[in-house]
DNA sequence: GGATATCTGTAACGATCGCTACAAATATGC
DNA sequence: GCATATTTGTAGCGATCGTTACAGATATCC
């Protein structure tokens, strides 16, 4: 066991307070104090453990990372395209309304800071949300393989309309929107998924002036 | 004429370039200094004619919507809906991309400030989208009645829908991604619009598990 | 029971935040 | 020309920012 005094908090605990203060305030609007006072600890105990203020981001948003994980592995593993793009979009809707109050509306990967005075954390940001889009383009490629999706389709723009509309969601989410007036956005996206992916987006339509 | 000494640069312009501050950095990773030694001026001048950073915000976002005043103008004069979706995605997808590095990407009521130390410019935001998403819904609520929209559509939740994909493609273009990126996406979220709104979103469906 | 190592709270660091007091500068009204 | 009114640049306000020095507290090692 590890020598000198041992520490007063729980880790995993002190993340998950940091958490929602990020995610209710974004990353430039969470102070210092703002931190430490939910946290139920002092800076100097803060930065021993997290080294930064960014640092501390980081692991908050790894901590994040890991409990979406069970998420979209569940989404990943559903037996058809159709079934995936439906468990994400629902389950997004599900996840950024603010239903059991344990968490702020929306999502981290969006509140936490599209833009901000630099641009270390708003790229940080893009990368996480860039790493689920790969893992839907991943599946769906594995399904135009398998014959689930037609040779016509397009991954990769497929992958990246399902996170528009899920940032989109999550956009609507931190304005209040409730998860009844997502679910209805979200059954309009999943709507013609199945005729969509069976024939094939008209990429033709993509030359029309807009 | 005004009596005292006169105003030594133009509001107009400093108001843009404000604009480009705000856009990039949203509200609170925007400094006063930030912003005056964009505008070229020195703070008494700024305080003097916008009262305070939170005020020259609202006039940089009047001004910002008497831009987009007429592109709703002239999406909402297309005469059918399929055409009012279409031009409003394909617009937005256009004008978030950075093609002209006139402006930053994205959207200044996404980028603004999703989440913030305090609510008011979220919440600002919030109604400065609403308010565009009305426009969409009134449009829709007007077809409804004249026959170019199912009785047994939404209208509310096709504005909204059409609002989500807008917010995402701005998070989308805040990342970085191509014009023809996102239009890919607009395509696809408008691929099958003709026949949704024809026999209307599946109410059921979203009884559903997610 | 020291010696050592780590965490804790207090208290404060320099830098920057949004904002403003003040006097010089520059216009109009008469 | 003189009074009045408004804007300008300089310079600095108190508050808060992220961060850390320091000493006391509490554990293990031997």
């Amino acid at each position: 066991m590890r020598t000198g005094r041992p520490r007063c908090f729980c880790k995993e605990e002190a993340l998950d307070k940091a958490m929602t203060v990020f995610w209710r305030q974004g990353y430039e609007g969470a102070s210092l104090s703002d931190l430490t006072r939910a946290m139920g600890i002092n800076p100097p105990s803060l930065y021993a453990c997290f080294g930064s203020k960014e640092g501390l981001f980081k692991a908050v948003l790894e901590r994040y990372d890991q409990r979406r994980d069970a998420f979209m592995a569940q989404v990943l593993a559903a037996p058809t395209v159709a079934e995936v793009a439906q468990a994400y979009l629902m389950g997004v809707a599900a996840f950024v309304a603010d239903t059991g109050a344990r968490n702020p509306p929306g999502c981290l990967m969006v509140q936490g800071g599209l833009s901000g005075s630099d641009k270390d954390i708003p790229e940080m940001l893009a990368r996480h949300r860039a790493e689920k889009e790969a893992m839907l383009r991943a599946r769906f490629e594995q399904a135009r393989k398998s014959g689930d999706l037609a040779k016509t389709s397009d991954p990769a723009a497929l992958a990246r309309y399902l996170m528009v509309m899920a940032n989109g969601l999550c956009v609507q989410a931190a304005a209040g929107a409730s998860e009844k007036e997502l679910k209805e956005v979200a059954v309009i996206a999943l709507a013609n998924w199945p005729a969509m992916v069976a024939a094939g987006p008209k990429k033709a339509r993509a030359k029309e002036p807009a």
